[in-house]
DNA sequence: TAGTTTGCCTTATAAAATGAGGGCTAGAAG
DNA sequence: CTTCTAGCCCTCATTTTATAAGGCAAACTA
């Protein structure tokens, strides 16, 4: 259940490099592949790795626009929060939708070509979306860090 | 340079699960693994994919709390932004970092362990970067939409 | 102390990745 | 119209990797 240092090794490499060889992981960590091999399944069952996925350059597949958005909920309906949820995980251009304390209900992070295909994703989807009372939205001009891996040492 | 439905395919199905072996992609894709391995090899040349990564969870390693803080910077300094910039890529609990435009500066996402981890990081880390000026922050409630793939289709 | 668990090892076997070589087709050039 | 070439895919042989079985030693427990 606890983590050694060991454990942690191997969540730091993957995080880097979720595709490294069960063969290399092991030598660069010291231990026979099987031990390795072992541990991670272990690390798997146990829910701290959930998956792997690859990394993609979002400039290169023409998603140039990055923005941030404030939404405030109309909060009469009551279940407005659950629908405007669903709805938003049904939109591709999401990315991230958090709800938060503070001065507002959400914060949703999307990827998108450019401004027009902004404009149009904010009128017909984010807009359209049940009980969306007010948007702020913030254009990023510059990543200046992106995706970190957790920290786990 | 272009890419096609099965480039498309290939990028979709890695981006869920990158360690998926070369042999399976390939029959799910409907072509043989040679195939599959030179066009995947040609994605990554070509920049589309950047590398690969394990999805851990944060919670299980303890780092409960997600918080986006705003910072403002001093602008009397010219430098502080290049300043700024360098500090928050050296500290491990920042996962993201943008330079916005709209109301306030940067966009900060960072993992921490619970408020008291966030009150050590905001006094010791984010308000002792140069040239902060202000910082707002939200706590996160609750995580909506988490890291969803980016859309190929 | 004796039994049991844990974590690592080696070895054998199964599966996957990789590289060489060849065929088919579409478009360009003669 | 024919020939050449480039792109894309295939099969097959070889190397590399993953996986499963079994054993050994240290630490923990009764």
């Amino acid at each position: 259940m606890e983590l050694d240092r060991i454990d942690r090794k191997i969540l730091s490499i993957l995080q880097e490099d979720g595709r490294i060889a069960n063969v290399e992981l092991a030598e660069r960590i010291g231990l026979s592949p099987t031990s390795i091999g072992e541990r991670l399944k272990r690390l798997q069952r146990e829910g701290f790795v959930e998956g792997y996925g690859a990394r993609l350059n979002p400039h290169r597949l023409g998603l140039g626009l990055l923005v941030f958005v404030e939404v405030l909920l109309d909060k009469t309906t009551p279940d407005n929060f659950e629908r405007f949820a669903r709805a938003v995980k049904l939109a591709p251009e999401v990315l991230e939708c958090h709800m938060v304390a503070g001065g507002f209900d959400y914060l949703v992070k999307a990827r998108l070509a450019d401004m027009t295909a902004y404009r149009r994703f904010l009128g017909e989807t984010l807009l359209s979306m049940p009980g969306v009372r007010e948007t702020r939205t913030y254009a990023v001009m510059e990543e200046i860090k992106r995706d970190a891996p957790l920290p786990v040492g």
